[in-house]
DNA sequence: GTCTATAGGTGGATAGAC
DNA sequence: GTCTATCCACCTATAGAC
């Protein structure tokens, strides 16, 4: 994978503040533009179609998610303490104004071009596999607690936390996250 | 309130779908007026701007889902029956290729014109006393169990049904659904 | 890489005839 | 109530000069 230019990497990060906040189909590439201070045409030379920026945006995103759950294995082997900061990092992002990129594009999901879907499915399958292992972990060594499979209780999670990062912010209420993040923790015993 | 015409609820009904499955930002006038056959301007006639038409499509779907659950209560006493009859409603709802609407308007929260946003939280307010009214009966009873207020046991119910909704679509895989939702339930003692 | 200019289309919305 | 006709703003995208 080439490195990306400064200037797409600009682009990206304006685009991506943009779905996080209005949406992908709620937001154009005059918005970037003016915000960059260039014109569109300009904006093409880097992504050629909307389609390309936005599956760019998902596979950015993908990867400097994995990079904060690498960053979170090095710091603890507590799997408690991993959920912790797992559900911390939604709770940061709802704090900066913004929604998950993922949540807001699953829920336009049927406008999206088949590679962003794709993507998209990716995405949430990675995030999975690493809760898996961590709830597994925890599970073993008796500290978390869960019915069923560990893939289910995976899955749980992640729909609850970006369900409940979506109905907190039409509250404006942080807080209203916390607390039910807070709880779906307590449920696994983090 | 006046009882809105024949034609005005065939447009409800179309756009209603539209919502669910594309989000407010994702259909147009256009795609109604092609749907039943008249032109844009006779849809203008009956919700002059979008934004009429996006408020009466919330106060619609709120009025039928307080009918929905007004009979579940005619239906059964047993708060554990309430709540599984509850997550059936998003079930079907989603086995019929929809989302929530008003799941589907959260996620295009920062787009929304403010009449449109007031009457969302007012959808969400109403659906969470309904579930904390059964919530502390089947606790009262010794049926129901759950940590903390009522409260944050509803909205954290709320939330993760919106949001298993959601991931779940991205998979074309209402199973997946259903096994986070019995999950929930599960934890509740339901 | 960025610009000007523009194409070609669609968006929501209105005026006025029928 | 529905139509034709039209407005204007905006959208994505491209051609070609610099």
């Amino acid at each position: 994978m080439a490195a990306a230019s400064d200037t797409a990497q600009r682009i990206l990060d304006i685009a991506e503040r943009l779905v996080q906040t209005r949406g992908f189909n709620g937001f154009s590439y005059a918005d970037i533009a003016e915000t960059m201070k260039v014109t569109k045409a300009s904006l093409h030379y880097h992504f050629p179609a909307k389609a390309d920026l936005g599956k760019r945006l998902i596979e950015r995103y993908e990867s400097n998610f994995l990079s904060a759950l690498a960053a979170i294995d090095e710091a603890t082997d507590d799997p408690r303490e991993k959920l912790r900061r797992y559900a911390a990092i939604y709770g940061s992002v709802l704090g900066d104004q913004r929604m998950c990129l993922c949540g807001m594009l699953a829920a336009e999901f049927g406008t999206l071009p088949k590679p962003m879907r794709d993507q998209l499915r990716h995405y949430f399958d990675t995030n999975e596999r690493w809760l898996i292992e961590v709830l597994q972990k925890g599970r073993r060594d008796r500290v978390l607690k869960f019915a069923g499979i560990p893939a289910g209780a995976a899955q749980a999670l992640i729909g609850s936390l970006e369900g409940a990062m979506m109905i907190a912010r039409s509250y404006g209420d942080v807080g209203r996250f916390k607390t039910v993040s807070g709880r779906l923790l307590a449920d696994l015993g983090a």
